[in-house]
This record gives C-alpha cells, sequence and structure tokens, in this order.
DNA sequence: TAGATTGTTAATCGATTAACAATC
DNA sequence: TAGATTGTTAATCGATTAACAATC
C-alpha cells in the first residue's frame, strides 16, 4: 500500500467509489438532485465529510440546493478515470482467482464500462487455453506481450505468496501501476506504483481480537 | 467497518496480525531475539511504531537487548485471542464463499490453531449436503441452531448484497460480533460490533485512479 | 425574501514520528 | 563499562468535525 506522489489523500479516494455506488444506485426520475446530507445518510460518511471530499477535485453542487445527480455521477466516474476503459489483467486461475474473475465479470455486466477484465493467466498447462466467462487462460510465460498488446493497467494477483513479488516485478517494468493482491504477502513497490492487499488471514485475526 | 468501544485504536489491531505474522516466519533458533527495528524491516512498519503499538498491550522487551521471539509470538497470539480456538462460520457457497473456505482450509493446515472454519451455510438444496474438504455445507435456515451449536464467534458473508444485511441482522441476535463481509454492500451495526468490509468493485474503482 | 445547502475556514481530534531517559 | 534498544513523552503531522459566510 504505497503512497502516490499526488496531492489527495489515498483515504478521500477510497471513498470516492462509495459515493459512486450510491449515486449508481439513486433513481434519477424520483432523485434529480442530492444532497451532501443524503449522501451521507446512504454511505454512513457525514455530510461535510462527503462535500470536503468533492472539493478536492473542484466544485460540482449548488449552494442552497445540492448536487445534481446525473452530474456528479459522470464527475467521479470521470475523476476515477471510469469514462474510459480500464484494461484489467488477473494473474493465478485458482479457486480464489476464478471466483474474482467470475465475480467480476457479473459485476462488469450490471454496471459496464470502467475496469474491464481482459486477460487471464495461469503456470499451470492444464489450465492453459480452458475458458473462463468469454477469456481463454494464457500462459503466464506470455505476460509481458500480453500486457502490452493489451494494455493492462491494473492487474490483480490471486498466486500464491511465494510468487507475487516477481510478477509484480515483471509488471512493473512494463508500466503497470496499480496492483490488487489477494496474496498472503506485503509486496515492496516503488513510489509511484500502489498496492492493495486483501489478505483474508490478517483479516480473520483481526477480527479475533474482537470476537 | 464500526469502531468498537475499547480503548485500543483499530488501526493498531489490524497491525498485530502483520508482527505476528512475521514471528511465526522468523526461525526459532536462528533468531531467537528480535528488535522492533527488524520487525520494522520486515513488515515496512517503523520501530517507533512497532514500539508505540506493543506497550498499548504490555511490556514484552528489554532494554538494550530487544524482544525474545517466541516470547512475542506468544503474547501477541494471547492479546488476539488466537491462543484458543476461535470457531469461524461461512455463509455463502457460490465461488467466492467456496474459494475462500479452501483458501482458509489450506491456512489453518499450515499454522494450526485459532480461528477455524467450522461450517459453511447455503440456501441453494443443490449445494446442501455436499462437502467442502471435511465439512458438510448446511441449509442456511438451521444458522441459528448450528451458529449456537458450535459456538461461532465470526462469520464471513459470501452472499449476495441483497441478502448481507438480513443475514448479519439474524446472527448478531445469537451475539455473533465480528464480520468480514464480501457482499458489495455497507452493512449497518449497532456499536460493538464490528464488520470488514472486502468489496472487490470498489477497490478496482479506487486503484482506476491511479491506473 | 426566507430557507436551505454548499464551499471553505478554523478548531478539534487522533495518529505518527522524533527524541531521549531508562536500563539491560 | 560501553553500546544498544526499549518504553515513553513531546512534537509533528494529517484527517475529521464544527461552524458559518456565501449564495442559490
Amino acid at each position: 500500500m504505497s503512497a502516490r506522489s499526488g496531492r489527495v489523500p489515498e483515504v478521500v479516494v477510497r471513498r470516492l467509489p462509495v459515493y459512486l455506488r450510491v449515486l449508481e444506485e439513486l433513481n434519477e426520475t424520483e432523485s434529480p438532485i442530492v444532497s451532501s446530507q443524503e449522501i451521507g445518510r446512504l454511505t454512513g460518511i457525514s455530510p461535510g465529510q462527503v462535500r470536503k471530499d468533492l472539493t478536492n477535485f473542484g466544485v460540482f453542487g449548488k449552494q442552497g440546493v445540492g448536487y445534481r445527480t446525473a452530474l456528479l455521477r459522470r464527475e467521479l466516474r470521470r475523476i476515477l478515470g471510469l469514462d474510459r476503459l480500464i484494461p484489467v489483467g488477473l494473474i493465478g486461475a485458482g479457486h480464489l482467482g476464478l471466483a474474482v474473475a467470475r465475480y467480476d465479470q457479473e459485476r462488469e455486466r450490471r454496471h459496464p464500462g470502467g475496469t474491464c477484465l481482459m486477460a487471464i493467466f495461469d503456470k499451470d498447462p492444464q489450465k492453459i487455453g480452458t475458458t473462463v466467462g468469454d477469456l481463454v487462460i494464457q500462459d503466464v510465460a506470455k505476460l509481458e506481450e500480453s500486457l502490452l498488446a493489451l494494455g493492462i493497467r491494473i492487474l490483480i494477483l490471486a498466486v500464491p505468496a511465494t510468487e507475487a513479488q516477481a510478477l509484480v516485478d515483471r509488471a512493473i517494468r512494463l508500466g503497470v501501476r496499480a496492483f490488487l493482491n489477494f496474496a498472503p504477502v506485503s509486496l515492496k513497490v516503488p513510489p509511484g506504483v500502489v498496492v492493495h492487499t486483501t489478505d483474508v488471514g490478517l483479516e480473520l485475526e483481526a477480527l479475533a481480537y474482537y470476537a
């Protein structure tokens, strides 16, 4: 989880998709306008926080009125870069990797646009060539050429802990700067590269404290 | 992600399993003693932070020397409650649920003790009765009696967003106070109940900002 | 206009870092 | 003892909250 050079705190960037989600769920006709209070109620984030977060990126509301739902939704998509196709790759077609792939394909079906899973890699010859949805699992040996050909900009890692670092290093060399890591290992990356790690083991052990 | 009444910040509790992991990976004979500097190097957390976090729970080191590896490991397990069996349940035997179950069974095989997945629930009659490792998938209709019988204290949710809140409410009524939620929805829980949500969709959208 | 809600500043809160006395 | 490292306090940093002027 490396900080990026930019000026907007990561904690703010992580809240933007939460705002976007409630805006996507709001009915356009019923709620053409939405207030920071309403967004706060739907997300559990304070209205002041919502307004402060948004002002990091510009002025989107009208005083005394609120935010135009459609406009704010569009702006958030633009800020996050989701107004364009963002090709995503996945390495590791084990149980977890396949689950994430299917989960994401379903998510894309419901909310098209933005991130799009475009390649799955594995090193197991038994898996290479088989399909997941409309994707064919590729040999990870061809990672470099495939990442470049598809313009992959986010890479999901669902591989054993021992293999994750080497794969990240290879992908960074090709210009990938954003990783979602499911391997139970903390990855070393240079400044400007962001890694979000989701580690079920660590989560359970932290929850044990409260259980 | 609700705050707990206790005095130790959640951000500290979340670092404890990270410390524990490096202590478990350290070779006892090679490193009978470990310094905060070494822990810091292995985790990417500053040595001062390591010491400060630990002093929330007591005095475990020796000035001028460091921490006895075995002792600190044992103390961290005790602090987190991992010195006793913590029964864990899982609802949802879809792709993601099954992947998490298998991932966790593998984790337990390698590091026995502490959290232990003891029940899997689903509502699909086709899945009920089938096995995952040595666990038989149970009917979620029997959630209440099974949670009580097994003494489940952490519940993992791998169900559709629409079903998560109702299931959390049922489990809270039975005394479950810790949840690991994979459903793409923010759950409302009373004070004293902790929910850690892992949402692949939100993660990807936040990463899009950096991609 | 009166009422409402934003954008923004100032105050508060909390976490991290720096630094060092204690002490092994 | 001399060197090293903890435990702890003070200083810094950053994020959240409160409050309100601007203005629709």
